[in-house]
DNA sequence: AATTTCACG
DNA sequence: ACGTACGTGAAATTA
């Protein structure tokens, strides 16, 4: 429509019209806008409204989801046909679809049980960083802890604006981040993000040396590996094009941290499943969404369940500081939550 | 069959 | 000069 003067190509020199390009242009043109609510809508019903109905189960009445073990580089299960890791969430709309998600019957409740930041946990407990294990031990704020250490505030004087920087900085600092993607994420100038992860680096130096350890146990050993010596070998990190070696990197970063998370669910599962037939309960384990376990819950059994699965969630791969599960319980997944 | 887009952690 | 945050899977579109 000529509205930007160089529109950005895909790869196959097709305009690319993905949400951040579009993004960019929802004030070039009243469409564009429209674009993007269309896409959504789309997307939820094709997805989820039209595709999930299809796969009831003949004789059980519900959905079964298949769990891969043997898939993802880092040790994470995936879930396909259909996938149950990613119903909608984070959207108005979307959270109607998570509605749908319901006990079996009206004697159970869902309960929804979730490791609390636990990549940042497993990145302070992997780096040591005195700072980092002070706040967790503290049972701080993270983001607000970080952001009074970055912009060199009191916790008192830290405003929305700098939480949601640091933030973002510290869900970037797990994927190995750049000035420039720092930058794009919340919107700043590049020179403004590139201050933001310096003075982290600066204020939370053992996480600074961690990374630059993995990378270097990367390139010596062409492999890093997470808690329980699950290894991803990374044979792109000699590489002398830049750019690939730059991903390999990024991988030596987050691959010991995303893997042990993994590590650790993984092990809260088995712990979990036993406990609840030792006791004989009839409650069941349904899902597992990368740091979240749900259960199907006799409502009579909702105290019991609860205590068992805090406690082998919680113990089930012990760090230097405490790892924290938050549970809920509702009459569907939205509620649970 | 490959690519693009977008849903989740 | 160049590209630029990790890990997935499904649907729609393009080749």
């Amino acid at each position: 429509m000529k509205i930007t003067d160089k529109p950005k190509r895909t790869k196959t020199k097709q305009y690319a019209t993905g949400e951040e390009v579009l993004r960019k242009l929802v004030n070039k043109h009243e469409i564009v806008n429209k674009i993007l609510e269309y896409r959504q809508l789309k997307k939820l019903k094709s997805t989820y409204v039209d595709a999930l109905p299809e796969l009831i189960n003949m004789k059980t009445g519900r959905i079964h989801t298949s769990y891969n073990q043997a898939v993802t580089a880092t040790g994470r299960l995936s879930s396909t046909n259909p996938n149950l890791q990613n119903i909608p969430i984070r959207t108005e709309r979307g959270r109607e679809i998570r509605k749908a998600f319901v006990p079996r019957d009206e004697h159970h409740v869902l309960l929804a049980a979730d490791y609390s930041q636990i990549e940042l946990r497993i990145m302070a407990a992997l780096s040591q960083d005195e700072h980092l294990i002070d706040a967790f031990r503290k049972g701080l704020d993270i983001h607000a802890a970080t952001a009074a250490r970055i912009f060199g505030v009191s916790l008192e004087e830290v405003t929305s604006d700098m939480r949601r920087k640091a933030k973002t900085a510290n869900f970037g600092i797990i994927y190995g981040i750049s000035a420039f993607g720092l930058s794009e994420r919340l919107s700043i100038p590049r020179k403004e993000a590139a201050h933001i992860i310096n003075a982290y680096f600066e204020q939370y130096p053992a996480v600074k040396s961690y990374m630059d350890s993995c990378i270097h146990d990367a390139k010596a050993l062409g492999y890093v590996e997470t808690l329980k010596k699950r290894k991803r070998y990374l044979p792109d990190i000699n590489s002398k094009n830049a750019v690939v070696r730059g991903i390999a990197e990024r991988n030596a970063i987050n691959a010991p941290i995303q893997g042990s998370s993994a590590d650790m669910i993984k092990i809260a599962m088995i712990n979990t499943f036993k406990a609840l037939q030792e006791r004989k309960l009839q409650s069941k384990m349904i899902l597992q969404v990368h740091d979240e376990l749900v259960f199907d819950v006799l409502k009579t059994e909702v105290e019991e369940v609860k205590e068992i699965v805090r406690e082998e969630m919680e113990k089930a791969l012990p760090l230097s500081i405490p790892t924290i599960v938050d549970i809920k319980t509702g009459d569907n997944w939205l509620e649970a939550h």
